[in-house]
This record gives C-alpha cells, sequence and structure tokens, in this order.
DNA sequence: TTAAACCTGCGAGCTACTCACAGGTCAAGC
DNA sequence: GCTTGACCTGTGAGTAGCTCGCAGGTTTAA
C-alpha cells in the first residue's frame, strides 16, 4: 500500500501521513523505486497515531507511548502520566478562548453604535484603543 | 528607550518586541551602537498592536490596519471587516476546545475504572485504542 | 581598571502540518 | 514501440507567534 492509498483509507490527507513517516512515528519500508509501502502493521499503527491525536496528545506523546510499547512493556502508565499535563492545558486554552469570544463578542456589539472615526495624529483606530471607555467615558470622540 | 526598558512598561517579553521589530510592526530607530530605540510614538504603536492582539486580531491583520491608517484613511472599515473572520474562527476553534477536553475527561474517567493493560502483539495500548467499547462491549480484554 | 551583571541583535527552533515542485510510474491509445 | 496524460512520489521550504541560545557589546560597582 501507497501513501494516497492509505490517506483515502484512514481519511488524512497523503501529508499527513508523509509527515509522521518523516518525523519518525510511522516506519514503512521502501519498494524498488524509492516509495514509502504500508502493510497491515502500518496500518494500525497509523490509526493509534490518529486515535490518540484525537484524545490531545500531542506527536512527541505519541512517539513516547509507541516507545514504551515497543519495547515490550504496557504503555498504560505513560498515558495515564502524560494525558493529564495535556488536560491542563486544554482546559486552559479553552478558558483562554472562552475570554477571547466573549472579549470578541462585545467588542463587536459595542462597534455597532460607533461610527467610523476620524484619522488624528494621537491615535491609530479608536474602535479598538478605545474598547469601551470612550462608550461611557464622555461620549464623544477622544481628541477633539 | 531600548527594548528590556519598553518591555518592562508593556508587560511583554523583551522577544515579543523584537519579534514585532523583525516582522516590521514596529519600526524603531537605531542608535549609535545598533541598539533600537524607542520614542513615544513607538510606545503607543505597541500599544495598539497588543490591544488588538488581545482582541483576537493576526499580526498580519494589524500590519494592515496599521498601513491603512499610515495612509491617512480611517482604519475602521477594515477593522470591522477583519474582525467577522477572526471572531468565525475563534467560535470554532472554542467548539474544538470544547469537544476535546470532553473527550479527554471522559477518556480519563473511563480509564480510572480500567487495569492497565498486557502487551499483545496485536494492539499498542487498549486504552487509547478500545476508547468506550473495551468496557461496554465484551467487559474484559479484546484479544485474550 | 577590571569584574560582573545586564543587555543586544540575530539565527534557529518550536507544533503539526501544508504547499510547491521536479521528477517517477503506469495504463490507454496510436 | 512510443507517447501522452493522469496520478503519484519524496523532499525542501513555509506557516503563526513567539521563544531560546549565543557571541559579543554596554554599563556599573568595587
Ligand atoms: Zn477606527
Ligand atoms: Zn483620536
Ligand atoms: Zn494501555
Ligand atoms: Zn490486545
Amino acid at each position: 500500500m501507497k501513501v494516497a492509498e492509505l490517506a483515502r483509507l484512514e481519511s488524512v490527507s497523503a501529508d499527513t501521513i508523509r509527515h509522521y513517516v518523516r518525523v519518525g512515528l510511522l516506519v514503512p519500508e521502501k519498494d524498488g523505486s524509492g516509495y514509502h509501502t504500508f502493510n497491515r502493521h502500518d496500518v494500525s499503527r497509523l490509526r493509534f497515531i490518529l486515535h490518540a491525536r484525537d484524545l490531545g496528545f500531542t506527536l512527541e506523546d505519541i512517539r513516547l507511548i509507541l516507545d514504551e510499547a515497543g519495547k515490550g512493556k504496557s504503555p498504560c502508565p505513560v498515558v495515564r502520566e502524560l494525558i493529564e499535563p495535556r488536560l491542563c492545558e486544554a482546559r486552559k486554552r479553552l478558558a483562554d478562548m472562552q475570554a477571547l469570544v466573549e472579549r470578541m463578542e462585545s467588542a463587536v456589539t459595542l462597534w455597532s453604535s460607533l461610527p467610523d472615526c476620524e484619522p488624528c495624529g494621537d491615535h491609530i483606530c479608536h474602535l479598538i484603543e478605545g474598547d469601551s471607555e470612550q462608550l461611557f467615558d464622555k461620549g464623544g470622540a477622544c481628541c477633539e
């Protein structure tokens, strides 16, 4: 099986597979003309990688897990250890994204009631710089 | 004012400022010994960049906004245009993060009631590969 | 005056791909 | 046998937004 066929089979891009080969997560054989050929072990290895990726593990995490399993050991302890920090990071990023979306939404709401600002020497854009103070502070343009 | 002082003043890393200089968002002068020196226009420009960044604009967006303002035009129309796709992307990423955190949390919950798996030839880690089917499907290890 | 502390710009590296590209492979048609 | 064209290949470079390492310059206290 060559790259494109495997990509279709697992619904990922051929580039993604080539990337995994390049970083050593997949180690397919090479045929006579230098192309990578994947056997069924490579297929299940890829399936594992994708599954782990969808659980939030980094490719480096996945490499560690695969290494552990490759040594004949149970990778479960490593898996349980690794997911903790990933979960913390994911929660943090989620909170950050939530705050960002809220900031953006209230900006858009606020801006809809504000006119375009005229260029002045001191400011670049009152929408962005003024944020909310402009609406409640003086009720008008800041520098006129 | 040199990089480190400006960084302290605006509570960002010196590397961040150097990055903005490198990509041309900040254009400070150079003093005799080749160091960048920032005047008060550079300070307010940086303040603007940070504010826009915190509203979800990309550095490329910010460049466009600054260019527009630099031509003496009102950047507001560009700002209003640019925030729309950024808000969509942010909402999408928020939803993705939410789904990811939920997947991770239910995995951790599920795993807490599962034993470590013993290595077998067909699987790498039952925790990751089994996901939930393992718990409800057969109630035991899949390949024994 | 010299030693240490601090600061500088610049190159490279980070994640997880994605894209561009020159060239290889292969079946159909003449 | 030969050519055309579609399809596929690996490799190098590029993406965002920093962050780190480093060799060396500047400043200050002893
Ligand atoms: Zn404006
Ligand atoms: Zn103004
Ligand atoms: Zn396991
Ligand atoms: Zn098994």
